[in-house]
DNA sequence: GGTTATGTTATTTC
DNA sequence: AGAAATAACATAAC
């Protein structure tokens, strides 16, 4: 259940457990003072990529759902609680996530402008990152997290496909105005995918991903896992340009 | 029943 | 030391 967008709107889900306080703190996550928690009012909620940050006067507690996490807001699931918190309006409850209390102050542990859905994002650092690694391949430059947090295969499958490019070009043979475009419709599609999860509609807007057929020009999408990483591309082999060197 | 999947981190190996 | 490969985690859907 994660990429960024997602973690945005789970955020707004919350919203009105913020100025409220913990009246029980539960799960089964290590490293969590429940004790201390408890009494704890909540401050703020933040995002930070794919984590969700709960802001209280001393301390954060960080959400990341990482593949199969789940979460329930006033019911319960039947598997084992990570990690709950009551409040006297309501509850939520994680399953299968990872959690973490953190102490130290958030500025000093985040780069907000790598976070493709804030406002600070910064389109130029990110592409001054990507250009470091000029033999990486542009799939796996997308995911990754410290130049553009937020950004998961879903939304790396899309943006390849609406800018027309190849999951296996490498950075330093795309343009940089290309590269530029790309890393503009990352910030597009995040906003897109959380107005479609505000709607309720996010899983009619996929064009590639876990699709089979290409909607430019109706040949067959393929399907592979690329890269050391392996994470599955749904890409079009017809209209997205492979850029790599003449002589590969 | 095996495979796959919106992801990251810890451990092992080179 | 540090990069790179591998394992681990946990759950639902196909």
């Amino acid at each position: 259940m994660p990429e960024g967008p997602q973690m945005v709107f789970l955020k707004e889900q919350l919203s009105h457990f913020v100025g409220e306080t913990v009246v029980e703190a539960k799960g089964r996550e290590k490293g969590i003072p429940y004790d201390l928690v408890e009494g704890q009012a909540l401050v703020d909620m933040k995002t930070f990529g794919k984590e969700l940050l709960f802001c209280f006067p001393d301390f954060t507690i960080r959400i990341h759902l990482v593949l199969f996490g789940k979460y329930a807001i006033d019911s319960t699931l039947n598997r084992a609680l990570q990690l709950g918190l009551v409040f006297e309006n309501g509850e939520v409850n994680f399953y299968a996530c990872k959690c973490r209390f953190i102490k130290e102050p958030l500025d000093k542990m985040y780069d907000w402008t790598i976070d493709v859905i804030d406002k600070s994002f910064n389109p130029q650092k990110a592409l001054e990152k990507m250009v470091l690694k000029p033999r990486q391949l542009i799939c796996e430059a997308l995911l990754d997290q410290n130049i553009l947090a937020g950004v998961g295969n879903k939304i790396k499958n899309e943006v390849l496909f609406r800018r027309q490019i190849h999951p296996e070009s490498l950075v330093g043979e795309i343009p940089v105005e290309k590269l530029q475009t790309l890393i503009e419709e990352c910030v597009k599609l995040s906003f897109e995918y959380l107005d479609w999860k505000r709607e309720g509609t996010d899983n009619d807007h996929w064009e590639v991903y876990k699709k089979k057929e290409c909607p430019r020009d109706r040949v067959p999408l393929l399907k592979e896992k690329i890269g050391k990483s392996a994470r599955s591309c749904y890409f079009c082999d017809k209209c997205q340009k492979l850029y790599i060197p003449d002589n590969f």
